[in-house]
DNA sequence: TTCGTTGTTCGTCGAATATCGAACAAGCTA
DNA sequence: TAGCTTGTTCGATATTCGACGAACAACGAA
């Protein structure tokens, strides 16, 4: 498990943050996290295979929608909504509600038991 | 010439159209059209070749980000504000703002002596 | 130390994308 | 009719992307 990057701040590229968000599954990845609740790895449930979801969190990362901190052999993701919002103002709001509209979310789902009072017990 | 596909209001889907504004030169044509004015193909101008061009409004076009009309051998482009608007309120916004606040225009600028006043002569 | 859990990385595959030049089609214009 | 302009389509090629399973690394627990 190697060193996570993450991007700063000022380093986002509007190209990179849209096309991490055009997929159907991270805009659901999105989404599980929108209410700013830090996540574990465990409460993210999607239709593919470990590895997969992984490359997904990773395109996340770099591109600087996600924050990964590691605990263990854990990791927990959060979303950079402070950091988008200053540098795209509304743009991830924007994509939340119509992604809410439309009921986009690839698949994704919060593990059962799980809710925002109750993460990272 | 075949005749174009435009999708209907209600058909577009959002990560098409998040992944047709993925790229930097498609955001600098869509930064063209921002205000509104339709513009002739030979307004356009980037640094690829014609078919190129013509590959990048067509993405744009089948994702449902403009609507394409001839007239003769010329077509004319115009951005589908309103409709995107009524769909996924607010993200035209938020791009366009973010794209003009980082200058992201992919090589794409509007040909010598073009304004809005004077397209289409 | 030996497992078991957790997440990353690697190799591979097929599909999609970006790009170009060349050929083509449709409509003006001379 | 014969060019000219304009934009699309067609191959061809190189790259990227999404997906998978397998192997690996790191850590906690037995």
């Amino acid at each position: 498990m190697r060193r996570a990057h993450h991007p700063a701040t000022e380093e986002l590229s509007l190209p990179e943050v849209m096309a991490a968000l055009s997929d159907p599954l991270r805009i659901g990845l999105v989404r599980a996290l929108a209410d700013g609740a830090e996540r574990g790895w465990g409460e993210l449930w999607a239709p593919v295979a470990k590895s997969t979801l992984s490359h997904h969190l990773r395109v996340l990362r770099d591109a600087g929608v996600t924050r990964t901190r590691q605990e263990g052999t854990r990791c927990f993701v959060t979303l950079r909504r402070q950091d988008l919002d200053e540098r795209f103002p509304g743009l991830v709001g924007a994509l939340l509600e119509a992604a809410g509209a439309e009921d986009v979310n690839g698949g994704v789902h919060l593990a059962p038991g799980s809710d925002s009072t109750a993460a990272c017990r």
